[in-house]
DNA sequence: AACGTCTCCGTGAACGCTCACGTGAGCGGT
DNA sequence: ACCGCTCACGTGAGCGTTCACGGAGACGTT
């Protein structure tokens, strides 16, 4: 494969690896050329008592010259409290998933656990792949998943599994719930409260292809329902989950439907784009038509106007996952964990 | 400790672990409850041949229910072909991180290598630690450090090493460099020529503490006075290197100089917050005082105007860092790595 | 009947380390 | 001269796999 010289980029690599791998130096080699046993290497590597520490210099200033180091694997084995967990998200890219990166990252330090991120950009074929992955690479798994199939699989496995966003599945898995049930109706009722009646959704269309229950969607349809208010079913455009898929939909949208009043959004990505893109098309926001987002990313706030949302505490969200993750560590069975929803938080700003 | 429960989260949760680790099942126990040896088990488990179909699934079934899974432990001592790399990163809540994260687990995930994520916040304390962890826990490092004392401890080991942004510092330190001169100096020329004068600098007051070579801030003051424009030292703010920062330090900025025409900010973010504050307070941008970023992040596209910057390309800058990691994995020594300068870009926006 | 060839399966060794011991030297106290 | 203690270090075993073999049985070929 030649290598592609991005643009901006000199002195481009071509990948011509040498695969001449220096054989590792192990605990003996040291051992035996500083004259002492491995145990004494050890103690010196590892800071521990019992050794004149002359001799430690000794060891440590050879085993650094020798390009000693130790073996992550020989270790793991005798020692059996080295912790990894597997976090599967679908986009790193998407705001949504550094946040609730952090808080893992956060709370798997705070153990002293270690953390292995797996993209996976919600196709399928990597979803499943990575899941298989996973049984081999990981003490537990924590994931954002979209395919049902993926999820059969994970959980079925004897891995610990925990799942980000768990929906409405059974309570045997373990994961968290976030109540889109509550957060859309808040989200709606303010929407239909100020006095909107014709409110299009814009809908993230990997729904689409998964078949997964797509709550956002058929909570819109519910709450609407609810409150008597008609809905065409052309209201409801996909979108891609990003800015300029959000604004490709609103562009769809206003060439068929130009008398909506507002957007209820999938989440804010697509809510950005559809509102900056509403604007180019010289609609006002809110007088035109109101943009109601989903996430509470907080790049809602640079746009213009600021985005209202409903707002998920996506940092909180990734540490309840990594405690969870912790129970079934410790022994916990799953349907013992207990069940942990997150509410998200209808915040006024600006675009509705 | 006790729990926080986070405003927004419903059945918080309380860590009373219960520590009954279950002891791990063996490809022994294994063997023994099916009648078969250890390998004929290996054989099932990895889909291997010279095993009759019908053993295997037996095998599988009785696996699966009793709980088995391989020891990763076990299997990396003997085989030598799992490789693991460590990326270390400031902040994931900052954008600029992601896309590198991006870059880097695109290019491990075709080489079928881990990525295990380490979050520093820059400071310092943290920096060392991460460095001592990751020479136990991955087969090369790939980190983003800002100290120096740091960078020493990273590269001295006998880890191969592999800097993102590597800066001024000696060749024979693998890593990318980013053409900050180069960058900067198109930056700074395009503001002078489009007859600015009084040019502030917004700062990351991170290098405050860290004792490394800010070049961007060097940058400014030299290309200033190669363009024979005296310079106010008070121009230079420093601002914590998030939006917030940024807003804060334009604030502190104006109130004591009003009348500079044009703002160089350390990055995007910082850019993107001192520009909102800017506005916030009746300026006009670009007319009353113009911004010019670093960085190119995508949110630069959000704001109003949008933001004038230096475009980075990251992504590309952390498949570059897997490349070089991968040319040191096969046996070539450091100074042999070619080197990689990534070229900052102008992107005209709106905001200068 | 002897021999080769498959197919399926088992055995010993090795991977590199840590843990629980065991050991000998040195030294002060009685 | 003996005991007991501390300090520094060494030895054997074991962690759970995979790899390179070796071997028994079934079956066909000469």
């Amino acid at each position: 494969m030649a290598a592609q010289y991005a643009e901006g980029v000199r002195g481009g690599y071509s990948p011509n690896v040498p695969t001449n791998r220096k054989p590792r130096v192990t605990i003996d080699q040291v051992a035996q050329a500083t004259g002492v046993s491995r145990q004494t290497v050890s103690r010196a590597i590892n800071n521990k008592t019992e050794i004149d520490p002359e001799t430690r210099q000794r060891i440590l200033d050879a085993a650094q010259a020798m390009g000693y180091r130790p073996s992550r694997f020989a270790r793991g084995l005798v020692r059996q409290d080295l912790i990894t967990i597997g976090l599967v998200i679908a986009d790193v890219l998407n705001p949504f998933f550094p946040e609730v990166t952090a808080g893992v990252l956060e709370a798997a330090e705070r153990r002293g656990w270690q953390v292995v991120v797996y993209n996976t950009g919600s196709e399928r074929r990597k979803e499943l792949e990575v899941v298989d992955m996973l049984f081999d690479q990981v003490d537990a798994g924590i994931a954002f998943l979209l395919h049902h199939d993926a999820i059969a699989k994970a959980t079925a496995g004897n891995l610990p599994f925990v799942l980000l966003d768990k929906g409405g599945r059974a309570p045997a898995v373990p994961g968290v719930r976030i109540d889109f049930e509550g957060g859309a109706r808040r989200g709606l009722e303010y929407l239909i409260d100020r006095g909107h009646r014709r409110i299009a959704m814009l809908d993230d269309e990997a729904y689409l292809s998964a078949e997964a229950p797509n709550t956002r969607r058929e909570l819109y349809l519910k709450v609407m329902g609810e409150r008597g208010i008609p809905v065409d079913i052309n209201w409801i455009q996909p979108a891609h989950n990003s800015i300029d898929g959000g604004a490709a939909a609103m562009e769809r949208l206003l060439s068929a439907h130009k008398d909506v009043t507002a957007v209820f959004a999938y989440n804010d990505l697509i809510a950005i784009g559809a509102q900056l893109r509403a604007r180019a098309l010289g609609l006002g926001v809110p007088e035109d038509c109101a943009f109601l987002g989903f996430d509470g990313l907080s790049i809602g706030e640079l746009v213009e106007p600021p985005l209202t949302t409903l707002h998920i505490d996506k940092r909180r969200l990734g540490e309840i996952a990594v405690e969870q993750a912790a129970l079934l560590l410790g022994g916990m069975s799953e349907d013992e964990v207990p069940e942990a929803v997150i509410e998200p938080q209808l915040i006024v700003r600006a675009s509705a």
